[in-house]
Parts: C-alpha cells; structure tokens; sequence
RNA sequence: AGCGAGGUAGGGUAGCCUGGAGUGCCCGCCGGGCUCAUAACCCGGAGAUCGGUGGUUCAAAUCCACCCCUCGCUACCA
C-alpha cells in the first residue's frame, strides 16, 4: 500500500473563504478521495494562518482580541468545508500547541545547522498600513498599497542563511523535475534563483501576535516562515504519524505563493534536516466574469452560495472540469449552468435515468457479456489522476458517459426483449455502476446516489471498476440534476 | 523593466515539446434519426487567413526571429 499526503495551503483568516480558498481545497480533496479509492493510505491536510499584524488590526477593528477574531473565522472556513464536502484528516492551526512546539523545534535544528544569525533589516516601510514595501513594489515612491509616503526605517532582525542553498537547491530541481509543477513553472523559479538568492529575514521585533523567536524572545517569528512549519507540525514531530507520512507527496498552493513553497521551504528543510516533499504544484487563477476577482470590485464568489444555488457537488464538478489545474480560468455562473444542463443532467443524470427505465420494463434476470467496457480506459483515468491531470480525467470519463449514450442509441434496447435486452442492460447498469466509483472524488453525494439507484452496496474502488456479467435490479430514485433557467 | 503564461470557427478549449492536408472536443446554430429518458439521446452539416510579419523546410498551428494584445510573478501584505 502506497502512502499520500496532501496538503492545501493554510488560509490567512482576515476574512471569509472566497472561491480562490475553495478551489484549492476542493482540488486536494478530489485528490485526496481518488487515492483513497485507489487503496492508498491518505493523509489530507489543510488549516489556519492566523497571526500577524494584519489580524491583529482587523481584530481591533471588530473590537475584539486577536484569538477571539481568528476563532470565529476559522468557524466560517470549517463550516465552509463541510458545505464543500472536504474529507480533510486533520486541521491545523497556528495558533495551536502542537504548531508552538514544533515551530520551536525547527528553528532549533535551523540554528544548529548555523544558518540563523542575527542582523538588521533595512527597508521601506508604511506606517498606517504597518508594513515593509519592496523596492520593485513603490508606486511613484508611495506606498503601493495605500499610495501613502513611506519612510526608510531599520530594524533588528534574525536571517536565515539562504543565498547558501542556492546549489543545494539548483540540484534539487534537477533530480526531481517534478518538483517545480507543472512544468512551466520551473523556469520561472530558475530564473529568479539565478538572478540571485538573498538571506530571508525571519523576525520581527514589531509584531505582538505571533510566536515567539526561540532563541531571542524580544522578536515573534516572520509568519511566513511559521506557517510553513504547519506541514510538519500537523504530523508531530517525532510521532508514528510523521515517519509514515513525511515527506508530503504533493503541496497544493496558489501560483502566488509558489515562491515560498518551492525556494523558501524546501531551503528551510534541508537547512532543519528533513526530507523534501515529492511535489509542489502551483494552481492557476480565477477571474469573475471575465474581471479579476478584487475586495475593491466586491465580486468575490462565495463558495457557500453557490453550494446552495446548485449544490456542492456541482460547484466541485464545475470548478474542475472549467479548467486544468494550473491554468488561468473564468468563473460565472452561465458557464456553470451550462456544465450542468448539458454534462451533469442531460448527459449523466439522463444515462442513468433512461437506463434504470428501461431496465425496469424488464423482470428477467439481468446478465450478459461485457462489450461497453472496451471504450474505457480506467489505468488511464488513474495516470492523469495522479498527475494531476483531473481535467483531463474528467474528459476522459465524460468520453465513457456519451459511449454509453451511443450505445443506448445503437442497441435500441426498446425493442429488444429476453437475453438481447438482458445483455444490453447489464452493460449499461455496469457502465453506471463504473462511473458512480469514477465520479466519487469528484462528486461525493451524486456517486452515492447513483450507487444507491442501482442498488450497489459496495464502497467506491477503483478495483471494483472492471465489468461484471451481471446486475442486480436497479431502483429509480430522484433526478441526480435538474436543469437550470 | 525583467521573467513567465496565453492569443486556434460566434464563444470556450485540445493539439504545439517529438513539423506532414486545419485534426479533435464542449456550448451555440442548421438539417436528419430515435422515442427508453430530464424538450433529453444519436447521426450529419455550416462556420477558422490557427494574433501579425519575416525566416528555416519538400512541408509550419507546431521550429526560429521580431512585433502587437491579454494575464500573472518580481522575495518579506499569506
């Protein structure tokens, strides 16, 4: 049995979950679900981010304390995951414990290596917006985010020693290729780690609600750097749980941060002396409506809504099958009641609906060759699963729902009776039964469904997804989809 | 400015790395078939100077150069 740990990034919790949150997240859970049916021993994490001086002040604004303020946000994003189904195994946040802990320990094994050493940051900083500004990131000299003056201020910091793992690194990439995904990406990191990799300041003397600097307690650790301890922490250091999961398999992460994920971390544990994970994979964007998704615009998409609208498993399903991972898409909400007119209802519902009909004209014992199956390639499904290719396993298998469509049209089973009609309709059951499983980590509510209508009991594998010579009696239920508009 | 991604029928995409008749898919449109089914399903058709220019080649959507347009990243705002 193959082990799988994936994680999603751990969300900043200044405000609600918006489709950027849940898309990633419903993306590892796909992923998380196919393993589990594909037998792996999985291991899904995703989380809170919740210190920093951002909180800090939107705690303030609510007049509140920073810990109340994250505990009743973090709420919103756990209820949120439930909506969306997210079958995550464990849900860390920053502000726990078991993180504290393991943070200090890292730092610890950081300093060990000789790589922390203490220093002063130089930069620009915004004082009402309580933030340093890069060089590259000044608007006309102001600050970019406010388009107030800014100030040259300096200020005691710790460094990590990263300009030193730029070979380290450098080979990294190159004995894993994989690493940097999809592949397009690696280039984009290459190039900034050639122009130049400098020491990362990872302390800050100015920030109250953070976790405290081990080794100098005046300062609370940058929160970046914390929160990408989160990976381990979540695991325990020292645990079974850690020797059976680390190194993860695959960071799922927003292209925004791919930097962090892909330089800053991977230095971070060869410096503490941990393996690095298998795979960082940077997802592509949204746009609404053709417009980016902005606070300003107020035209950020609620995940919980749309659940609502059309439920959740048609928002998963649209937000996978809209676009690869990796790419850039547009989210509106024609184009989703476009997806689930004409593949969710007319397609898939329909196959399953017109199938169950015809099977309950007839009370014979349903049996026969299997001939359907030849038009589905599961190892294939499975390859692109694992690659991350879930849009092209989603065409795949709607490829199988319209050979079963053609196969209803061929065969004409409406006027076919006895053995004829009995072969007919135990490959297009089969073929139901098979994409109930196939469609599972996707759609979780719509495969059981569909498993339940065809009276089959078995749990989703993928084992179970080669052709039987027989049915057992199917049972029509409700509409898995209803149109829309 | 640097780096990266994208520009393919009315719209959206795949193909590009490993050149070989514009080849595929979805929506929409037109015509036909079927009647089990959610006005669903199946078949056929119309519709494209493959962003522009120049080059390499017997042959370019695909390789090279330059240009135009859109989007993203540029390290301490997660």
């Amino acid at each position: 049995m193959q082990k799988f740990y994936i994680t999603t990034p751990i969300y900043y919790v200044n405000d609600k979950p918006h489709i950027g949150h849940a898309y990633t997240t419903v993306a590892a859970d796909v992923l998380a679900r196919w393993h589990r049916i594909r037998g792996d021993e999985v291991f899904f994490l995703t989380g809170t981010d919740e210190h920093g001086e951002k909180i800090s002040e939107a705690a303030r604004k609510n007049s509140t304390t920073p810990k109340e303020f994250v505990d009743s946000v973090v709420k919103k994003y756990i209820d949120t995951w439930k909506i969306l189904q997210i079958s995550n195994d464990d849900f860390i946040r920053t502000s726990q414990e078991r993180h504290e802990k393991a943070v200090a320990e890292f730092i610890k094994r950081m300093d060990k290596s000789g790589d922390i050493y203490k220093g002063e940051y130089e930069g620009w900083y915004c004082t009402p917006d309580e933030t340093f500004v890069t060089e590259t990131q000044l608007k006309d000299g102001k600050c970019p985010f406010c388009g107030r003056e800014v100030r040259r201020i300096k200020e005691e910091s710790y460094f990590f020693r990263m300009s030193g793992y730029r070979d380290r690194l450098l080979e990294l990439y190159k004995s894993n290729p994989s690493f940097l995904s999809p592949d397009f990406r690696s280039e984009e990191i290459l190039n900034r780690i050639n122009a130049g990799l400098k020491d990362l300041s990872i302390t800050r003397t100015a920030v109250s609600w953070g976790i405290p600097f081990p080794l100098d307690t005046k300062h609370t650790i940058y929160v970046w750097v914390e929160a990408l301890i989160n990976y381990i922490s979540a695991l325990g250091l020292g645990t079974e749980k850690f020797s059976a999961f680390w190194p993860a398999d695959v960071h799922l992460v927003g292209k925004e941060i791919n930097w962090f994920h892909s330089v800053i971390w991977p230095a971070m544990l060869m410096s503490a002396g941990f393996d690095i994970p298998d795979m960082v994979f940077a997802h592509g964007w949204w746009t609404i409506e053709g417009t980016k998704m902005s606070k300003s615009l107020g035209n950020a998409v609620d995940p919980v809504e749309m659940s609502r609208k059309y439920s959740s498993d048609a928002f998963r399903y649209f937000l996978l099958r809209e676009m690869p991972l990796g790419q850039d898409g547009d989210f509106s909400e024609r184009a989703m009641k476009a997806r689930i007119n004409s593949e969710l209802a007319s397609e898939m519902g329909n196959l399953l609906h017109r199938t169950i009909s015809i099977a309950e004209k007839y009370d014979g014992k349903i049996r026969g060759r299997p001939e359907l199956d030849k038009t589905l390639n599961i190892s294939e499904i499975d390859r692109k699963v694992c690659t991350l290719d879930t849009f092209g396993a989603l065409e795949e298998i709607w490829r199988f729902v319209k050979e079963a469509n053609k196969y209803v049209n061929q065969k004409e089973p409406w006027h076919l009776e006895g053995e004829e009609l009995s072969e007919v309709l135990c490959n297009l059951l089969e073929a139901c039964r098979v994409i109930s499983i196939l469609i599972y980590p996707f759609m979780p509510s719509t495969s059981s469904e569909m498993a339940k209508q065809l009276s089959c009991t078995e749990k989703p594998e993928l084992k179970n997804c080669s052709f039987r010579n027989e049915a057992p009696r199917p049972k029509k239920g409700s509409l898995l989809f209803k149109k829309y508009e």
